[in-house]
DNA sequence: GTTCTTGCAAAATATTTGCAAGACG
DNA sequence: CGTCTTGCAAATATTTTGCAAGAAC
């Protein structure tokens, strides 16, 4: 796939065939992939390649990662092929019942002022709370 | 103290000693506390009481659990004593040198409209970045 | 006395690192 | 060659559960 070995490039990041994987991987996925769950589709790539591959690609701003509301962490391709900006982010969704994060791509993150002094980089609105298909099994 | 009793009679909580010894902890804190922090504050009450109180708590909506930057889970006293709401919420912010979390107690969670048929319950909203100290550092 | 709570120990889950072999430029 | 990447194994870190003794109602 071309297209993603441009990606990588773009961000300055070396082309490998592990890397290409995980890139393919995580946009095939709808909602963000844990590591556990990339291990599983990325077989039989080891774990740690999985994880210093994902380690280099959130230094690279390649994904993002965001902690699900289970507390572990998930990642997802940054939206914006040029550059990942904080306007890139959007609002996630934790179903306390079924236990799966979704992402609510059509509604971004309202900012905030934040005190003086502070510098931003990233911000995480996680919404914990039912999703509609468990809501309906009561 | 008898504050605090109230505060947990008042959800519904049985108040033992070491829940009331939590509550203690988690009001002197100004930042939210994680597992560990809470086991040497608190020692020598066993990890896994604290466990089970804390998750007893958040059942009972005496405590907010949020994770924070690292990948790990903190939890603050609900600031409304007699319900809470989400509304009850503020912004948090993570410190990527220092990795040290705070609390924005000034600055209110601003509210996005969900899709159709989701219920919310708690939201968090985390900042990551730098904060003044260690950006003065640099 | 029946149910809830606690402490100890240990299991389960996730993340992270050391090291040597291999791939890349 | 020298650096970056990978796989295997193992270490860390953190959360969670089983069970029996004790406390609360």
């Amino acid at each position: 796939m071309k297209h993603f070995e441009q990606i990588l490039a773009a961000k300055g990041v070396r082309v490998t065939a592990n890397r290409l994987l995980v890139v393919q991987a995580l946009h095939d996925q709808k909602s963000p992939s844990s590591l556990s769950e990339l291990e599983q589709t990325l077989f039989p790539m080891d774990k740690s390649s999985i994880f210093r591959v994902l380690c280099h690609f959130v230094d690279n701003h390649v994904v993002h990662s965001i902690e699900d509301g289970a507390g572990m962490i998930r990642y997802e391709l940054c939206s914006g092929h040029d550059d990942c900006s904080v306007d890139d982010m959007h609002v996630h969704f934790y179903c306390e019942v079924c236990k799966h994060s979704e992402c609510f791509h059509d509604v971004p993150i309202p900012k905030v002022d934040v005190p003086e002094g502070y510098e931003v980089d990233s911000i995480t609105y996680m919404i914990k709370g039912i999703c509609p298909k468990c809501r309906n099994k009561r």
